[in-house]
DNA sequence: ATTAGCACTCATAAATAACGAGTGCTAATA
DNA sequence: TATTAGCACTCGTTATTTATGAGTGCTAAT
């Protein structure tokens, strides 16, 4: 008794190392592990697993190896005598598999852009996509919309609702429209506003938001041919592009991670009402990988937030042009069906870029 | 044994009446009963039930009270020898009662409408008006926008995107901005647009959509002062307009309704995912309180939809000046807090009505 | 009409037992 | 030396049993 917590006894060589590279057969049999438990949701025991999986091994043998899997951080008995079922660190090495053997140029996914075609309206884009990230996953799909700050003015225009109170209207080359009320002290006629509209669209046709703000605005006050009139116009655009910094989170499909047994099991509950009370913790995390080139997933504690448990994320930006602005993503348990939702999040990041590109031309 | 299930022997008297109306003492009870029931979420026995309300009454004669309430439909017992729960007649009972006293005019709710007031976006009153009632309430907040059709345009703007391609800009007097890009088979330029802008502006200001679509464009069209410039100008407008028919539903607060244990109760939970996933229900069952006046709750069978079971809906129509436009309400489960919903959600749909009205002018 | 008394019901919880898939360790085997 | 058969042991799961107690309906007395 008191001795079998002491070690392997006749696996002493291998006893308590807790970093070591695995070799093909272990490399196999925990990849396989997972994917077994993705796929069943229960622990896997060495004897059933053996047979399933016609290793030409003994469920003996194999108990040694899940040993020594287990030692390894791969692996963890849910209590003594059960089977064994992947780690965060489990998981990692499958996903690490998975993306290895990952042929990106290749997808057999169904989706093709008609989906999202026949939307115009920017805003339904974001709606759809979600919304299909979600069907096909079967899980909770997430989309981070691009900036307002990093996307292209084309266009201002202001048109007068009141004497003193006028509506700006901002055009992106992408299609999206910021509509804005602006209450000046002056008055102005619709024709000054025109005026006004065309010398604006002029000057900030062609500049992010971005650049507009930090310097084009600087700059046209300090020309030399600038009048009142023009200095007004400025203080209008200012005003109404002042607080358009904030990109919007998208999230749908919640119903379909309340239909996994796992999730809905009290503790793990939380996280979830966490997820939908407070969009703004994932709009958070995938702020942190826009920049960032390709697929990224994360595991279960690798998502840093105390209140998100249990989840994996898998995510991808998206581009318009060579520019990353946003990122799309998908939401399921830990035990999530990887090889699926890779592709599909990885595909589908692909397809939004290139729609917004286009839309932007 | 036998006789058991015959009636009530001593009490033959009222033996097999299943309606009539209630007394005094009966009435009370009962109203007794749900409140507690409301309150514990226990099924309420006689033993117990007597002592905490200080009837001066043996629960035997509670018990011959509850019987002849059970037999006359307002209560059920879950098992035999289970104390007494209310049926969706005996919430509707009590709900009544409530209403009876219910006086409308004063609230002592500790909301006022500066919550609204720094909105000046019309759809971020939408999103703060259901937060609130949800916030409040602690269970699920749901608001019915207006259909745009009714409320009555004051502007009209037609910009150039492309050569060939418009944004048609519709402001209405609640502050609502309507956009929608159109696509024109010819050429025209900006100076045309703007007359045109003018021409619809004054034409169509201070119709609703609806009497825009439904009369005056037909009108206009039989105009004899009618041109081929006017005629492109109203085929734009009849284009961007057509497709503006419906009002949207907000939900919020979900999350409150997971966390009630009985609606998270497997069987339940099936309502609530049917929520979630098609707020159209939610949408149409609002939509036919929009006419009507005053507060309505419906009460679990009463919300005529298979796919929602044991859920209570307490809502409001509001309107812009007299004109009834869109609701708001609040959904929980059956056993709801009315007493405390119903002024809520009464003097929400007020303070909507007033502040639309405002802003409209 | 009300109530005390009583036999009966039945959900809930706790205790017990049987099952079986799983484990770790030892000793034999290829 | 790696593999495996064998075995005692663990422990979650399920089924069975046994209280417990709040509740009931009915009868008979007040």
């Amino acid at each position: 008794m008191s001795a079998n917590k002491q070690g392997r006894g006749l696996r002493v060589p291998n006893g308590f190392e807790t970093e070591r590279i695995l070799d093909e057969r272990e490399s196999a049999i925990l990849n396989s592990i997972v994917y077994e438990y993705i796929e069943t949701g229960k622990a896997v025991g060495s004897r059933s697993f053996v047979q399933k999986y016609s290793f030409s091994l003994s469920p003996a043998t194999m108990r040694n190896i899940m040993y020594d899997l287990e030692r390894l951080g791969y692996l963890m008995q849910p209590h003594t005598s059960a089977g064994r079922i992947p780690t965060d660190k489990g998981y990692r090495y499958y996903v690490n598999s998975l993306l290895e053997n990952y042929d990106s140029s290749f997808h057999d996914m169904e989706i093709d852009e008609k989906i999202f075609q026949k939307e115009l309206q920017l805003d339904k884009i974001f709606e759809s996509v979600t919304r299909m990230l979600s069907m096909v996953s079967r899980y909770a799909g997430v989309m981070l919309s691009p900036k307002p700050d990093f996307t292209v003015l084309k266009l201002v225009e202001i048109i007068q609702l009141e004497s003193s109170e006028v509506l700006v209207i901002a055009v992106t080359r992408t299609g999206m429209i910021l509509t804005r009320k602006v209450t000046l002290s002056v008055r102005v006629t619709q024709d000054e506003l025109s005026e006004y509209s065309k010398y604006l669209t002029g000057e900030l046709c062609g500049y992010s938001l971005q650049e507009i703000k930090d310097s084009i605005f600087g700059e046209l006050r300090g020309d030399r041919k600038s009048s009142t009139n023009r200095e007004l116009a400025i203080d209008i655009a200012q005003l109404a592009l002042a607080e358009t910094g904030e990109s919007s989170i998208n999230i749908d499909g919640i119903e379909n991670l309340l239909r996994i047994p796992e999730m809905v099991e009290e503790s793990r509950l939380n996280s979830l009402l966490n997820i939908i009370e407070e969009k703004n913790i994932i709009k958070s995390i995938l702020e942190k990988h826009v920049e960032s080139e390709g697929i990224k997933i994360l595991i279960g504690e690798e998502i840093d937030n105390e209140k998100v448990t249990g989840c994996s994320l898998v995510t991808s930006p998206y581009k318009i042009g060579n520019k990353p602005v946003g990122a799309i993503g998908v939401i399921g348990p830990t035990r999530m069906d990887y090889e699926k939702v890779v592709p599909l999040v990885d595909y589908t990041g692909k397809a939004v870029s290139g729609l917004l590109t286009r839309m932007s031309k």
